[in-house]
DNA sequence: AAGTTCGGCAAACGACTGTTTACTGAATGG
DNA sequence: CCATTCAGTAAACAGTCGTTTGCCGAACTT
């Protein structure tokens, strides 16, 4: 890649972090070209050279946040073991998430159900490819034995529902009480005993 | 109430359901004083006679929004009956819900992880003692016994987390497809009887 | 070495913003 | 019936906004 290419990288670079620091207060349809701009340290016109709307500069930012969940939901799966210590990492792995990617996971909380169609529509849409690929990897489980099609992908999104619910409430906890955030571990942990209980006594629907 | 009092709630209306309206495509960070009382169809300086800010008419939103939340949760716990048809009665009180106040659950959906702290702590706040009595109800029926009162917290969590899913998620298949409204029923009812299910294995923590 | 591409800039455009001011006039209370 | 209260108004304040324009100069191509 030339001189050329990479310094319009480390522009664009620049008008995603300054984006990402500012939706930490804010939404993103509150937010404006100059506002971003100015944070970047470059001029507002700058800003069209690499982006027609702060809209696609949203849905860059879904991209990239949803990138690391995929990395991360194989790390759990990955290393195998019983359903206790699964849970047990499962939990730890998002809480640590939350810790090192806080403005991706504030910025996907917030802007799931915002106010601009197209990043709602993107994320929704890369949380579904995320329960289907839940879903292909539980059907690997010899608890699934048995299990329809519709049952595994409506267990699949009950986890991605309860993953995205614990992520937005570590959100919440790490950056008021620390306290709270291990309370929140103990619940979340029990939680996801009490789903893997129904899902052994489960017969089919 | 006199003329005046009225007269006065009269405006105060116009100005919260402008906003209602308006937040429909919008977050409650990107309204403006003027796009609201041009709505309303008063003149800009007339919102500072109700509000202070655009945050206080938000948490205003916010408990109108919520006060209709405690009424149905006791429609669906009021008429006793087994657990498949509690399930079947709750998963239908929720739809209906989001049909018949759509701008508010919309609100709700919004500003809970919104720009504006004010409002997510406002929605917080309330949604805790929503639990809070969720559990309580939980405690009463006969399959709880036993349970410490940490676990029953765990899972009114648990199920209030799961109904506010469930209606964001009827939010967006609402106006996007009927048929997806169903399939969202079918899918919501299979997770609480899983949940349910959960629950009658429980040993406690 | 000459010509072209193109990321970034300053400046200007009209439109819109939140909030304060001094005011009007109808409902209120004595 | 007169004085007072007060919800609502119009006007003005000083800004900020998104977007377009023409231009510069460094990196590319040939």
């Amino acid at each position: 890649m030339g001189a050329r290419q990479a310094q319009k990288q480390q522009s664009r670079r620049a008008l995603l972090d300054a984006g990402l620091h500012l939706l930490a207060d804010q939404n993103l349809a509150s937010l404006g070209v100059r506002e971003v701009t100015r944070e970047a340290g470059l001029s507002p016109a700058a800003f069209y050279r690499h982006f027609p709307d702060l809209a696609e500069l949203g849905v860059a930012l879904v991209e990239e946040s949803l990138a690391s969940l995929h990395v991360m939901i194989r790390s759990v799966l990955a290393e195998a073991g019983g359903a206790e210590e699964l849970i047990d990492r499962a939990v730890e792995v998002i809480r640590q998430h939350v810790r090192d990617h806080r403005p991706h996971v504030r910025f996907l909380a917030r802007e799931r159900h915002g106010g601009v169609r197209q990043v709602r529509e993107a994320i929704d849409a890369e949380l579904g490819r995320f329960a289907a690929e839940v879903g292909a990897a539980l059907a690997l489980q010899p608890v699934s034995k048995g299990w329809s099609e519709q049952d595994l992908r409506m267990l699949a999104e009950l986890y991605v529902d309860h993953m995205v619910s614990t992520a937005a409430a570590f959100l919440e906890a790490q950056e008021a009480d620390p306290a709270r955030e291990q309370r929140l571990v103990v619940t979340a942990r029990l939680q996801l005993r009490l789903i893997s209980l129904g899902r052994r006594h489960w017969q089919g629907s």
